[in-house]
DNA sequence: ACTGAGCGG
């Protein structure tokens, strides 16, 4: 009877006490959601190139203000706030192209952490895009819809 | 509507 109520009163804390579930079920056996100490933090964002990802932008910055504020550290190719394509409103992130990797470097240095806008942004490497699938320079696909 | 992590054309 004793281990019963002990049982009901371990399911008891589980359920209120969301915080200590990890340290609860790791001395469960046969629940080994021990995380381990190393891989379970952020990896690495990406390797270095020309285009950069920024995020934390606020809906009022647009695409001149993104490329304006990003200009002062190197020369910017392209600069793009991207939009919903029904709505018309930022999404609250876009993408800075720099001629050079030294500028996009000065670039993430120079605008990570910072402020535009009233809002803190990220600047990082953006991941490699395969080119675009749909424009298919500049024809319409055959044998496809 | 514009919400708050994210990777567009």
């Amino acid at each position: 009877m004793a281990m019963r109520a002990a049982a009901i009163k371990v399911a008891a804390v589980s359920t209120a006490a969301p915080r200590g579930l990890r340290a609860l079920y790791s001395s469960l056996p046969g629940f080994s959601f021990n995380l381990p100490p190393t891989q379970v933090e952020k990896p690495p964002p990406a390797e270095p190139s020309t285009n950069l990802f920024v995020s934390g932008l606020s809906k009022r910055t647009t695409t001149e203000g993104l490329r304006n504020a990003f200009a002062k550290f190197g020369e910017v190719v392209n600069a793009k706030v991207v939009t919903d394509r029904v709505s018309g409103y930022s999404k609250g992130f876009g993408f800075v192209n720099y001629a050079t990797l030294e500028g996009a470097e000065a670039g993430i240095k120079g605008m990570d952490g910072q402020f535009l806008d009233g809002w803190v942004i990220f600047a990082e490497y953006a991941r490699p895009r395969p080119p675009l699938p749909s424009l298919n320079n500049g024809y319409p696909r055959e044998g496809q819809r």
